[in-house]
DNA sequence: TATTAGCACTCACCGCTATCGAGTGCTAAT
DNA sequence: ATTAGCACTCGATAGCGGTGAGTGCTAATA
């Protein structure tokens, strides 16, 4: 049976409907809004063809008819026409990020917010992330008689705080020394690239200052690794709520569960990274409780290996055509004020 | 009519089950379950005269009993019977917090988790605060040829990060220069105290550096005004929807809206601030969308006068008595932790 | 041959009624 | 003062007919 012209104005036809009303769709329906100038008799029986090609089934026999997930792919991959961002929308957008952003985390929560606030759905953004995150700059900051402050600057200027209690009471000037030792000494440095001759390395220069290392280093790791991890920022969980396919409180339950559980979310994410724009569509998820739902995710990027992406998690009857302009609007805006921001590196 | 002993008996029976089943309670569950020696018959006679006190009501004629707002009221104040920890909560609770915690804004989050596991309610917690936030140390940090970090730790160990988009491009000396002027001026300064004329004294000694200061003060300004703001930290606001008093999806929406209102929670939480321990019942609460909820909020203390607050929200058929033990409980990790943390202070 | 009008059929939904059962309030007996 | 007994109330549940939106099929039509 071929997919003819007919076939497809019909199934578009649904698909908007269905988006926009989350009603199933009768053959009167379409022929009364949409005048493709054939009666609802004939619109009934393209209906019953695509039912058996799998784009379309009935949630009941003798009700209108939804679209499948296979429907949907089909609309996503071919029928889908582009939205462009409107006026507002653009400005909305400009404004929330326009603002001079200095530091990533606020601006990954900001956006997640704009994000969830003009689709209506709910948004979650990881932190752009590179191969390996490297220290920028490291300082130590005397704090009180029990505890110092370590500060690291990764490239992106992400910075990372932690308060190191130490043993015994280290003098200003001591903490000082140190501080200048491990800035020279880990600058440029990862994680990974921190092992054991560069400690012993750091061990003989701070001989003086023995005692006191051994809590900063381990300080140091904790800190780069929790560096290392993906950071993830969520916004607009409730939205969901307001969609009648979860009018089913347990439904929305366990779709909250399933946003809680961060390891989901960063599998989810990264698997979508080498796509600059991925659409996963209800079945096609393999996360369990989140079968009802489509989940679109965007690529930014951050210079040359450092990437991030952005995924919108709405009911698989969203509006995939706006959250697709919105989002590559925003990731347009974020890319933008991340050169911004990472364009200080390069004249160092 | 009086409150005798057998009314209090069977109020009490009343509530122990309303809490625990969330049905109406009818005179003859109350006969079986619990062996007062009386005839359901005497209970009913009983049961209509706590009505007409207003301890209890009736959801629909005809229906059992469940506890009016008044009713919890007085088995708050004079019913209840203190619970202790378990041993198993107890252990749970200082092994989340045991851990050596150094930094607040950690210790908070946790916290907060952890109280939503143990309660099931929703937990908000206020960071703690004084009077005003002191400086304790200030720093600069060039991160690259366009941004400056600056890094203020206030008393009590918060740390504050805000990268300084710079217009031109300072030298690392002169930064360092600027942050050894700084710190010497601003230490144990508030944000109120920073005054035209101290302001006049910085312009005056780092004169040399003066069209970079400006954007220097601005960041200092905000952020102190940032460390001012109480910050919260909330969790468990799923936990919500496992209530039957919430089955109703318009309800749990609404709640949730009230819980995203940060000034609504802060006000809240402020105005218990004076109070140990305090729980507010239902209509008692003059938030309007709270008002089938009960919050039990208590006080921390750290140092003289930096206070926090821990408000736990539930329905009002809450288990208050588990609540308030677990929080009492928690009151007193807390403190320690920090009377730990802020030692440092003491022999600085 | 493709389209369409017509019609029987399905099924969710609504309102109505009957039944059931948990629970009450009242009365009369203890 | 307490309680056994009973009539009554009312929510919840199930059954039932009517309604309407929608289908699938058939036969007539262009």
């Amino acid at each position: 049976m071929a997919l003819n012209d007919r076939k497809i104005q019909i199934l578009q036809a649904i698909i908007n409907n269905y988006i926009e009303t989350a009603e199933p769709v009768g053959s009167r329906t379409i022929a009364k809004k949409y005048n493709l100038g054939i009666s609802s008799a004939t619109i009934r029986n393209e209906m019953s063809d695509l039912e058996e090609m799998g784009f379309i089934l009935q949630p009941h026999a003798s009700s209108g008819r939804i679209p499948s997930d296979m429907g949907y792919r089909l609309y996503v991959d071919h029928l889908m026409q582009k939205k462009e961002l409107g006026e507002e929308e653009q400005r909305y957008l400009q404004s929330v990020i326009s603002r001079d952003i200095s530091q990533i985390d606020f601006l990954m929560e900001e956006t997640a917010k704009a994000l969830s606030i003009l689709t209506n759905y709910t948004t979650i953004i990881s932190e752009p992330k590179g191969q390996r995150t490297r220290i920028k700059q490291i300082r130590l900051i005397p704090l009180d008689s029990a505890s110092v402050l370590l500060v690291i600057a990764t490239e992106g200027n992400f910075i990372k705080n932690h308060v190191i209690k130490m043993g015994c009471v280290p003098t200003e000037e001591k903490i000082f020394d140190i501080g200048i030792c491990l800035n020279r000494l880990l600058q440029g440095c990862a994680l990974r690239e921190i092992d054991t001759p560069l400690v012993a390395r750091m061990q003989e220069e701070l001989w003086e200052y023995r005692e006191l290392l051994p809590p900063i280093l381990k300080a140091i790791e904790t800190t780069m690794r929790s560096a290392e991890k993906v950071q993830l920022h969520m916004s607009g969980t409730k939205n969901i709520l307001a969609f009648p396919e979860f009018a089913d409180i347990q439904k929305a339950k366990s779709l909250f569960q399933a946003l809680e559980e961060k390891d989901v979310l960063v599998t989810l994410l990264e698997e979508s990274k080498h796509n600059d724009l991925q659409v996963l569509i209800g079945s096609e998820n393999t996360v369990q409780s989140m079968q009802d739902c489509s989940v679109i995710t965007a690529t930014y990027k951050m210079g040359d290996n450092t990437r991030g992406t952005i995924g919108i998690v709405g009911p698989t009857r969203m509006d995939y055509s706006q959250v697709i302009s919105v989002l590559n609007g925003m990731v347009q805006n974020i890319e933008k004020v991340l050169k911004n921001l990472s364009d200080g590196d390069k004249n160092t």
